[in-house]
DNA sequence: TCGCAAATGAAGCCTAGGCTACACTTTTGT
DNA sequence: ACAAAAGTGTAGCCTAGGCTTCATTTGCGA
């Protein structure tokens, strides 16, 4: 899953990581919605459509076609008029992505980044961490608690 | 250009990252198209429609219309049936796209990152690192490049 | 309890960015 | 010199993800 087949030259390679960049960058939409209705579901024991719309910064509309995919994809579940929760699917994208989530904050901090910065920078960085980038991230985290604990 | 107006309640700051996020994801064409068509320039003195398709991994009716976009954009020139240029606009975002890039991958790389996966994901996430973020990099390099010599 | 405001849903429009199919130049090899 | 091959352009289709507008449902307060 992480290494297509090898094209005809070597321009393969570069436009091998362009698509994968482009099949993160599909991702981002449904990572970014499960992990807002895990939030509201912990914090508020559902998550209403007006809500995650605002939480997203676009209109209900945009919202509800997001939630309508989720349900499509299987992340989510909800009946009319009613909040949005996640499957076991969708809980278990939201676990993984808040934990990418929180390595890639701290990282970027570790490295010097301003707060404000590192929030808003790995809002969008984190859909393009692999697991390969991500488990050096967390030994890199290790290491730099070791040397200053 | 990097702090919006703040909104009604806290929930505008998570609102305006996301919203920052979807204005980084909408510059990555250009970005990705200007860094490749000076590329090609430099390589071969013009960057052809076929193969700016090849190394983007997509068809030529898709890079065509990229380069449709970035004429629009004032950032590329071309003529029917011939090559494609950056303008001075373009060569610009190009030069500062490639010096972002080698950043971002050389900070990977320095982090412990593989190689293959550091460049696969910079290609992503590179489009994200803001100014500040920029900065911080620079920084880090500098300190681990003093640390070893 | 019942009426109105707020929330949700449904429909339809727009742009970006993919694709295929087909038409037309340009280039190239005989 | 010209025909075939390669490269470009054009048209049209699709999905994703924004938006506005309008209809419907909930649920709360008077």
């Amino acid at each position: 899953m992480q290494q297509p087949p090898p094209q005809d030259s070597d321009s393969g390679a570069q436009a091998d990581r362009f698509n994968q960049a482009r099949t993160a960058k599909a991702m981002t939409l449904l990572e970014d919605y499960t992990e807002m209705i895990d939030d509201l579901v912990q914090a508020h024991g559902e998550a209403r459509i007006t809500e995650i719309a605002h939480l997203m910064g676009v209109t209900h509309p945009t919202a509800a076609k997001a939630v309508a995919r989720l349900k499509r994809e299987g992340l989510a579940v909800s009946r009319p008029y009613r909040g949005v929760f996640l499957t076991e699917a969708g809980s278990a994208m939201a676990a993984s992505v808040r934990a990418r989530h929180r390595i890639v904050v701290d990282v970027l901090l570790a490295l010097g980044v301003p707060a404000e910065a590192a929030e808003t920078d790995a809002e969008g960085m984190e859909h393009h961490v692999s697991e390969a980038t991500l488990a050096a991230f967390e030994a890199f985290l290790r290491r730099k608690d070791q040397s200053a604990p």
